[in-house]
DNA sequence: CCATCACCACTTTTT
DNA sequence: GTGGTGATGG
């Protein structure tokens, strides 16, 4: 290990790197690529590297650009780039590309006449306008689906080709109906002001290339461009760098080719491999020491990583001798594998594990409700991290629309989105009405109906009455916005105003006391972003809402087991880490089977996940899955079967209970699992006593907290109470109690967190 | 206009 | 098992 000679700064001291991480950080004359393996230190040499540049080379922290892959990461990073030079980095450039890039286009919007407020459409709003695009074009909903059109369109964005340079070409009916669509899109985007994820990346790259006083002026403004991961760029992303480097080059890319897995939305490793001949006299640099997994964790990921062709030769290696083997268990079914799963993390966190350092990952989210189960059932917390996140759910995603088209009058898409929200007789016609009125008048919607100079449409007369309340409701709105009200007050007020939440109150069930509650804690965090957030306003938290991943949001909780995908997991290290569900069919997907590309980026999904483990490492399998609805027979995956098995120890606990007089391997036979609508079999045996108890074999704990009329039990937050009704069974039961402060409760008992007394 | 029900396709992965 | 869409009737 060896600490900085030249230096002066006692901080930079303190960094611990070993010869060629140093010399990473060091090195200074043009474009430079590290090689980085997983777990062989790229944040630390990243960071120290921002840190030299700024306190060594004296480079003003606003002449960075550093993209990073999350905000949290970015985050982090700053963080400690703060802490080792001692120094506020307040204009540092630092963040993942698409907020960096909007940044950028909010600081130029004037050059290419949008307003600095523009709204960024997620997912959902893309979708939303695609839809509507394909309305107004008359096209046919099943021929030219949405999302097909959608991703057609993110490929060309992600290549910065614009549609009018597509006009000329010829193709089948779908191209040329996709350039159709491409163009009305882009012009229905400019009208709204508006721009979707692709366009923060293509527009950037459009001004860059467009406008030489710009491109010339960030040129020299940027004095250094870094980015990590960088195996996951896209060619826009790539434009980018080139357009932002210069003549000069100061570009210095970190990235692990085994770990590109995001080819499917248009990375291309070809970044990172051909970067060498695009950046002429490119000075590399390899880091192959790994200093976070035990040696035979590392030995499997090199194994199972191995089969790839398409990749830069290396090998990771660790000082670390030893360490657990990694476990490779096969189970009966997706149940059995949850409820075994939770029980070896229980056991691990008795035996000291912290919660924290436990993941379990899986290739799809919808893997993850089994696992969720599975640890309510034992009382265990865990955070899930992805999935639907909370930003992504109707109710609030209405609450949203008000706010942006607070910020931005000219947004349809939320216009429309709340013009029925909640319902007050704006139907369907009324909405045609106003649109074409809209479209005539050249305004959005939100402005006609909030300009005075103009008549209205003429509306059913049911509408009137709606259309004027919610033309009040937009105007005090507006008012307040201007009066700079914090997003907490303007958020408060239109749920006043509109008296959104009144629908659901007056329900009684459980889906709208949730909803309720989401918009509660929307208020929640509204009021402490505001807090935090003193001088920013509502245009800001828009943009870090939108921009903001579910991990970005992630936080480790001491006492709570992780579960996420192998994707989020990326750039993330436990200590003791279960990857679930290794079969054919799920990782790798099924639907990558065909092309040999796809399997390899599958393979290094799996590498990614491998290398996350620290300590100990389990892969699991199940014979039998419910997907779609039926059981369905799975076998082990592929990247098992080509690690040699001295590198892992096999527990197979698929075979039956209810046949203990068969030979093992025929109990898990494929038969039993091909009856389609099969129910869920019986709770599965606890996997310790799977084959030595035959006799006994279902006193597993499926219901062992059991419930009864008149029972006392004790909540953690509503006190001591009765159980005065009951009704269903399973996971559907609910309950009724008394509490003993008189409040009555409906509680579904899987979710009911008390003791029974 | 809106609530309800039946039917359908769907599950990769996300900034 | 989900969630979105389309038909129907109040």
């Amino acid at each position: 290990m060896i600490s900085w000679p030249q230096s002066r700064s006692p901080l930079l001291d303190s960094v611990v790197l070993n010869p060629v991480q140093k010399e990473a950080v060091v090195y200074d004359e043009g474009p430079q690529l590290v090689f980085a393996g997983a777990g062989t230190g790229k944040t630390r040499v990243l960071t120290a590297k921002i840190a030299f540049l700024i306190q060594e080379k004296g480079i003003p922290p606003h002449q960075i650009f550093a993209a990073t892959f999350t905000n949290k990461a970015a985050r982090e990073m700053q963080l400690r780039v703060e802490s080792l030079t001692g120094l506020p980095l307040k204009g540092l450039w630092i963040g993942t590309f698409h907020s960096l890039c909007a940044r950028l286009l909010r600081r130029e919007a004037s050059r290419f006449g949008f307003s600095p407020s523009f709204s960024i459409f997620d997912a959902d709003d893309q979708l939303s306008q695609v839809k509507k695009t394909v309305r107004e074009l008359n096209l046919d909903e099943r021929t030219m689906p949405p999302k097909t059109l959608l991703s057609a369109m993110s490929r060309y964005k992600n290549a910065c080709i614009q549609p009018q340079t597509l006009v000329e070409k010829q193709g089948s009916y779908f191209e040329q109906e996709l350039v159709r669509v491409y163009t009305a899109y882009q012009e229905s985007l400019t009208r709204q002001q508006a721009m979707d994820f692709d366009d923060l990346l293509a527009q950037s790259v459009y001004l860059l290339r467009r406008d030489e006083d710009v491109r010339r002026s960030y040129q020299a403004h940027f004095r250094y461009v870094l980015v990590d991961e960088y195996q996951d760029t896209n060619l826009a992303q790539f434009y980018l760098v080139k357009l932002l480097a210069g003549a000069g080059n100061r570009v210095f890319v970190v990235g692990d080719d085994d770990q590109s897995i995001y080819a499917w939305r248009g990375a291309q490793v070809e970044n990172i491999l051909s970067f060498e001949t695009v950046f002429p006299g490119t000075k590399v640099f390899k880091l192959e020491e790994n200093y976070r997994s035990t040696e035979a964790i590392l030995a499997f990921a090199n194994a199972a990583i191995t089969p790839n062709v398409v990749r830069a030769a290396k090998t990771l290696w660790t000082g670390r001798k030893g360490g657990a083997g990694v476990l490779v268990t096969r189970y009966r079914d997706d149940r059995m594998e949850s409820e075994s799963v939770c029980d070896a993390v229980k056991a691990a966190l008795s035996r000291g594990v912290k919660a924290r350092d436990v993941a379990v990952l899986f290739r799809t989210n919808a893997q993850s409700r089994l696992f969720e189960d599975s640890m309510r059932k034992r009382r265990m917390a865990y955070v899930l991290v992805g999935g639907m996140s909370f930003y992504e759910r109707r109710e609030i995603k209405d609450c949203l629309a008000y706010l942006r088209l607070c910020v931005n009058p000219k947004d349809d898409v939320s216009g429309e989105r709340i013009l029925n929200v909640p319902p007050r007789g704006l139907g369907d016609k009324s909405r045609d009405l106003l649109v074409a009125g809209a479209r005539e008048a050249g305004q959005s919607l939100a402005e006609l109906i909030c300009g005075n100079d103009r008549p209205l449409p003429a509306l059913l007369a049911r509408g009137q009455k709606g259309l004027s309340e919610l033309r009040e409701v937009l105007l005090l709105l507006f008012e307040l916005v201007k009066d700079n009200a914090s997003p907490h007050t303007v958020c408060s007020e239109m749920l006043t105003l509109t008296g959104y939440l009144t629908v659901f109150e007056g329900e009684d069930s459980e889906e709208a006391e949730a909803r309720i509650e989401n918009v509660n804690e929307l208020l929640n965090a509204l009021a402490i972003w505001t807090e935090e957030n003193p001088s920013r306003g509502l245009a800001e938290f828009l943009e870090e809402i939108s921009l903001a991943s579910d991990l970005d949001r992630w936080e480790r909780k001491d006492d709570a087991v992780n579960l996420m995908t192998l994707h989020c997991a990326k750039g993330l290290e436990f200590k003791s880490v279960f990857i679930v569900g290794c079969e054919d069919g799920i990782l790798p997907s099924r639907q990558n089977f065909d092309d040999e590309a796809k399997i390899e980026e599958e393979r290094r999904l799996f590498y990614v996940g491998i290398t996350r483990a620290m300590e100990t490492l389990e892969c699991s399998s199940a014979d039998q899955r419910f997907r779609f609805g039926n059981l369905l027979p799975m076998i082990p995956s592929r990247f098992l079967s080509a690690v040699p098995d001295a590198l892992y120890s096999f527990i197979d606990k698929s075979g039956y209970i209810a046949q203990p007089r068969e030979e093992r391997h025929h109990a898990h036979s494929l038969d039993f699992g091909t009856r389609q609508g099969h129910r869920r079999a019986e709770p599965a045996p606890h996997h310790e006593q799977a084959f030595s108890h035959a006799a006994a074999p279902d006193d597993f704990s499926q219901e062992t907290v059991q419930y009864r009329m008149g029972q006392q039990v004790a909540h953690k937050i509503y006190g001591r109470g009765k159980i005065v009704n009951l009704s269903g069974f399973g996971d559907d039961m609910r309950m009724t109690v008394l509490f003993n402060d008189g409040s009555r409760r409906k509680l579904m008992a899987k979710f009911a967190d008390f003791e029974t007394l």
